[in-house]
DNA sequence: ATTATTTTGTGATTTGCATCACATTGCATA
DNA sequence: TATGCAATGTGATGCAAATCACAAAATAAT
């Protein structure tokens, strides 16, 4: 457990901000933690008086559907997480989990405020990423509920290619029933399009090893049934 | 068409806090406009260097999905309009149009960063606005995906008849196809979904006109499937 | 008032996918 | 190495809702 922020690999903007502007007070607030992959970061429900900065791994955003569990998106460092919890009634609106071993700082609130309130620059970058994240929501949201699940399947496998991993080759970090929360089907479901989509030679499944092979192929499944 | 802020009723403590705090600069910097149930207040595609706030009336936000028009959510005065937009690539992600006649103001992006940076409390309560709107996102993306036709519905009805008109009856602002792409069915549904209630005697349809007769059976109905 | 044109109601048919039901594989722990 | 549990593959069946196809209202336009 290291407590020296300055030697976080921040290459979020707004992080880094956070960091050289408020190092003093960072350091004395905020711990570093260690999370095993599987183990819950965020729990949903719960109180909490943290900012949670995602500084190194993969999690996953969910919380619960009114039948079942509903993944919202995998997330990758480094990210704030918890925002609207902090600001809200402090009940965490949503749960996270860690998809690989993670490393978070918890930034205690009334720092995070005060640096909020100190450092213009810091609280605009804050503001834009929230922007961001509600379009991101609308678009995806638009998405899941409009495509068939052949598209929203390569929609996923494109994302994590090109936005996640950045490579055609990848190891799906999310089990199938995970997949079928994620894009909104049964397990069964994601378990046969993966087969079509390797019989089709778009991509190659090795256990949990994927290679992406035709992405043009995958576009066109993405924009089209 | 008035440009005396002063006089705008606004009930949203964030537009108060706007008014109150930069009356000059606004009064300089804004315009009041009207529009007419139809008209398109934000268009998705265009470039925009305005935040707009909606002062009175209903509208409905959309945006182009991959194969409909997807209805975000319907929205009644006093909000602020655009944020993502105006705070990114000025290119409006998503489109506003009236569902009522509306009055709206269209405020300098520039006006408004200023305002921002010199405005604590403003800024905070943006951030607030920005979070709540996240989680909403999430919870309804929830809900869209995983309850059946009659579950959507009976949501969107208890919501326009507890968080926009506050009564149990109402007339109903939107068209059956909007409310197919708020819920994301077919317009066919929609009206089969409404008659069937009106038959159960849950509500009373007359027309455009709604009334809830039995709140209980829609939130049983929303609940289970 | 009389046409257009958009909205709505309702049946018949089709279909994508959930669900059920197992076999199989992989992986962990004794 | 065996044993147990979780993650996968794959068929058969059923169902919610899309789609198609009109008729009937309701609105708007002339």
């Amino acid at each position: 457990m290291e407590r020296n922020c300055k030697t976080c690999p921040f290459n979020s903007k707004a992080a880094t901000t956070l960091c050289d502007a408020s190092f003093d007070q960072l350091s004395e607030n905020h711990l570093v933690l260690k999370f095993k992959k599987g183990d819950t970061v965020i729990k949903q429900g719960m109180y909490s008086t943290n900012v949670v900065f995602l500084r190194t791994g993969l999690a996953k955003i969910h919380l619960t559907g009114p039948y079942h569990e509903q993944i919202v998106k995998l997330i990758k460092a480094p990210t704030y997480l918890g925002l609207p919890t902090t600001f809200g009634d402090k009940i965490n609106q949503y749960s996270v989990t860690a998809v690989s071993d993670v490393e978070v700082c918890f930034i205690d609130v009334q720092v995070f405020q005060t640096i909020l309130n100190e450092n213009r620059e810091f609280s605009h970058e804050i503001i834009l990423e929230l922007c961001r994240n509600e379009l991101e929501s609308f678009r995806r949201c638009a998405n899941r509920t409009q495509k068939l699940i052949r598209g929203n399947m390569a929609d996923v496998l494109l994302e994590f290619s090109e936005k996640i991993f950045l490579s055609d080759s990848f190891t799906m970090p999310l089990s199938q029933s995970d997949l079928a929360n994620l894009v909104d089907t049964s397990r069964e479901s994601v378990s046969r399009v993966m087969t079509e989509f390797d019989k089709d030679g778009i991509i190659k499944v090795n256990g949990k090893q994927i290679q992406i092979l035709n992405k043009k192929s995958l576009k066109l499944i993405s924009q089209n049934g």
